[in-house]
DNA sequence: GTTCACGATAGTGTATACAATTTTGTCTTT
DNA sequence: AAAGACAAAATTGTATACACTATCGTGAAC
């Protein structure tokens, strides 16, 4: 069974929805999709059924696909999960560090700067979540990292939308400093550390801002 | 856009993935379930695409539908994530503790000892999972919930074909043990009886055993 | 002027048809 | 008899057709 049209699609549309074109609460129009993919419908459902499932979109039945906007309570436990996994994350790390993978790790924050520096919104969120998906795949377990990956993934639209660019610079500091506690072995503070980074992360949402959406009824809530 | 009659085939297939009338390796002919299930192709495949995403089945292109197998490495791995879950979860849970979720989980420990004593071997494999499942409930994180619910699931396969009984009555005991933990407030203790717990399933799933798979390539691996 | 009813329109849900690929069986060749 | 080539059958991948539901606009009744 061939999905590599399908996967492309489900690509599209999520860079689509993470970087902001499509905003949360817009409709999804199979016909509209399938004709700006040059595909059938066939092909828009299928991609639509796994963007559902990653929770970017949520479908009604009988009424549609549309961009998901996650509410502020499902973004704090998505928050509260990674902050559980991610401490844990820290410690078995620490049972098997060593300097290659400090290494990637300040390389990969280096990145970082740089997409922070010159403003790319979309790279440095991108790189921001990254960090933490890195980390996993350092340790070898493919299943930690998916399961990062879609949880920060979930909360990409949100944060995209309320981390300004100093909270952003500030992420990478503490990433940094999560990696020098980690090369100087101090597993209670690079625990506390990835911990405090998360709550700030979170922190640094302004949930009760305005949000622009598409969605009649979330504008109207 | 409705997912009724898709999410029924995919509880039906789950049911019987899990309950091992469907052997690791065994093929899914989409006509043949189409059939079977008295619909089109479409919502086979549509099903088989869910499932696939739930790892329960793999797919590859151009030639069908199979039952998964998962590697040792990766139920491996995902054991590690629970364990890393499900302590922080024991902490998190202790912090808002309250005499109706101890009783809840007691509750719960009563089925599961019914289910071992019944010799129901679905139930009770079904019942040994939900209490992991139960308990982030009842500290009203759905997020977490679903993911635990989709590890556990995962490994369920694995689980139902090498968990003996005796392995099975020790999982519920070790239950009790935890919520015992969990009522006297002692963090420490409850945290390192879900530890140990975790690392006894695992510990009891004897990977090198004969496995019968209708997939040949892995028969004679 | 407002509300309800109803038809037109658009969009989703499912089935079927067609294309492409894989698998299988047979026949030929050595 | 074994190996390879080729044709036939079966299966998957995609597109299209049809059925059903929701939405929207118009108009009639009050």
């Amino acid at each position: 069974m061939d999905n590599s049209t399908t996967s492309s699609i489900v690509e599209a549309l999520t860079r689509a929805i993470v970087e902001h074109r499509l905003l949360p609460g817009a409709k999804l129009a199979e016909q509209k999709l399938a004709s700006h993919f040059g595909v059938s419908r066939t092909l828009i459902r299928q991609a639509l059924f796994q963007l559902s499932q990653n929770k970017l979109i949520r479908m009604e039945p009988a009424r549609g696909a549309f961009v998901a906007a996650p509410s502020v309570t499902e973004a704090q436990q998505v928050f509260t999960v990674r902050r559980m996994i991610e401490a844990e994350m820290v410690r078995a790390f620490l049972k098997e560090v060593t300097p290659a993978k400090i290494k990637a790790l300040r390389a990969h924050i280096q990145q970082e700067r740089q997409a922070v520096s010159q403003g790319d919104v979309t790279g440095r969120t991108e790189l921001l979540g990254d960090f933490h998906v890195r980390m996993a795949e350092l340790m070898g377990n493919q299943v930690l990292a998916e399961i990062l990956r879609e949880l920060i993934s979930r909360c990409a639209l949100i944060t995209l939308m309320y981390q300004s660019r100093h909270a952003a610079a500030h992420s990478s500091d503490e990433h940094e400093a999560i990696v020098a506690a980690l090369a100087a072995k101090d597993e209670s503070l690079a625990v506390q550390l990835m911990h405090d980074h998360l709550a700030h992360v979170e922190a640094s949402l302004t949930f009760d801002r305005k949000m622009p959406t598409h969605d009649i009824s979330l504008a109207l809530a």
